[in-house]
DNA sequence: CTGAAAGCGCTTACAG
DNA sequence: CTGAAAGCGCTTACAG
């Protein structure tokens, strides 16, 4: 049996009021020697408030409520939601706030039941990534549950934390394009994602734009891992005239290529310059490192807990930031390879 | 306001009871009609029920509390931390558990706090690889709080999941001897880890078992990154009998040699083999892929995480598991090079 | 069969 | 200044 400031009272032969208030300051004031006593008392019998009892009656947990991109299996896995996960561990530990992930919710409802993950235990949700097709979330509004999404698209109400997806895009076309590429294709993420979504939509329009050549299969959505990559890359170099560069939709994806690509005895940069997106820290070793457009995760993770926080404390809705990409040029680019 | 069953019960004129075991069944029998009646109306009326004041009354939460390593800033970007998280949300996911992490805690005084985690709002705990300087896991019993252990040492009491470490590295260093190597140094892990401290005794064990050739800095505790790993090839390299082979405590060290030595311009396998542990999944793209003992993390992680929902349901005990490791053959493990 | 009530462990306005 | 009491929203033994 725990000790409750009922066992602490009777034990002391005063009002559990004072023991709370002892214990807790608050409004009263409790004599210094009394205060003591109190604690002294509390520390002896193992006394360890009840959180649950307290949030019932305060209405704060001070706890957040994550929501990862999809929670099947290996969600944790991914560079970017690694990435961002420690960065939301670190700064909500700096805002003490302690992090429930909800698991447990009905995920067969998945998106439609954003209700389940309304939850007594927790003053607010943070969404990472979540599908595009998540579409309730004006009900959050409705509950009036505070809450921010990262990476998220504009179909999603609610304050947004994400990176400009079309100045980093742009950054990595422009790129290829000053080292003589014309030739480019786009391996892209699922059209579940707005980041994939955004990321292809630049693509295409650039190669509009620059009036860039046209192929087969030039800029397609799927799956955001290596395996998608390795398979993309082999279908490409299939072509009569394969491009001369790619553009992975995140590094994952051009991790895969560069691999597949030393498989196949294709060297990069020589015969094909590959640049992803995110800088999401995966280990390389060995040559080429990968050259990418690293978007600020950290940052932007830490801002969307920040941002929650506020919007707890204050009622009053956060702003959204779209935080730029940099180019961080490695050796997985070079010049283009003109066939003779 | 959100709705609560008083709510329901005013609107349907019943009360409180009925409504509560019309939602969750439970031991009264409610007349189909009725049940429907109150159901429709808990829907329309926004209900959620309120897991505070449940578990405020159950006593349980279906809820765990996860102890990571040491909360210090980017734990959770560790490949052993990305492994063993990924498969605790995977497996409490199955088991209908969410998962509660516990950041806000008072962490200046650390291990010694133990009691910060004893949370109302959480079933059980589960530590991974706690400092073996954590000590009071007696408090834990005392208070009757169920816990698992993953990759912790035998100084703390409890339930454990971990890799048998002594095999592991035996697997290593056989391996190593297999290619002719005699001139082995380790790279070690922190000697707060337990995994570190037995991985580098075994080491040392090994040497004086096999009578293999001792020299300065052979083996050594030091910081579980890639940093330690480059730091420590570059002294290791500068000896006048370099080692041939390198036995890294975690794949990260393993990394940081592997990288530092194809700056250094030494080849890998030829002029030095290298060899991990963990195999938690990096990401390596060109050659030398590395030779790994690999420890079922996921398992061990997975069990940890069932072995608690156990314990807690059961209040019994759940036993001890070691898994073995196993050898896993890449190309940064070669023939020993013979100075001529 | 169903309602009224106690109680989980707190916080805090309300009495005295 | 401090105690008694209400109330947070549930569950569930207890009455009727």
């Amino acid at each position: 049996m725990p000790t409750t400031l009922k066992d602490i009272a009777r034990e002391l032969n005063i009002s559990v009021s004072t023991v709370s208030y002892a214990l807790h300051g608050g409004t009263r004031k409790i004599p210094d020697q009394l205060r003591e006593q109190v604690r002294e008392t509390a520390v002896r019998m193992n006394y360890r408030p009840n959180r649950l009892a307290r949030s019932l009656v305060t209405g704060r947990t001070n706890t957040i409520g994550v929501v990862p991109p999809v929670l099947d299996d290996d969600v944790f896995l991914s560079p970017y939601l690694r990435m961002a996960w420690n960065s939301i561990v670190n700064e909500a530990e700096k805002l003490r706030q302690d992090l429930l992930l909800l698991t447990a919710s009905d995920r067969t409802r998945a998106a439609d039941s954003i209700d389940d993950l309304v939850d007594s235990r927790i003053d607010g949700l943070l969404f990472v990534a979540p599908s595009v097709e998540a579409k309730p979330f004006e009900r959050l509004t409705e509950l009036q549950v505070p809450y921010t999404l990262m990476s998220a698209g504009g179909n999603a109400p609610g304050p947004h934390f994400g990176v400009d997806n079309n100045q980093g895009v742009r950054l990595a076309v422009q790129h290829l394009m000053a080292l003589g590429h014309r030739r480019i294709a786009h391996i892209g993420g699922p059209d579940s994602s707005y980041d994939a979504i955004m990321r292809k939509s630049t693509f295409d329009q650039l190669v509009r734009e620059y009036d860039l050549p046209l192929f087969d299969g030039q800029s397609q959505h799927g799956p955001w891992t290596r395996e998608s990559g390795e398979a993309r890359l082999v279908e490409l170099m299939k072509l009569a005239h394969p491009p001369t560069a790619i553009f992975a939709g995140n590094d994952d994806l051009a991790i895969g290529v560069l691999g597949r690509a030393f498989e196949m005895g294709i060297r990069v940069p020589d015969k094909l310059s590959v640049i992803g997106f995110d800088d999401a820290g995966f280990l390389a070793y060995g040559l080429p490192g990968l050259t990418t457009v690293r978007q600020p995760l950290p940052e932007l993770a830490a801002l969307a807990v920040r941002s929650l926080v506020d919007f707890i404390a204050t009622q009053s809705v956060p702003a959204d930031l779209e935080l730029p990409a940099t180019l961080v040029v490695r050796e997985s680019t070079g010049p283009a390879y003109l066939t003779p």
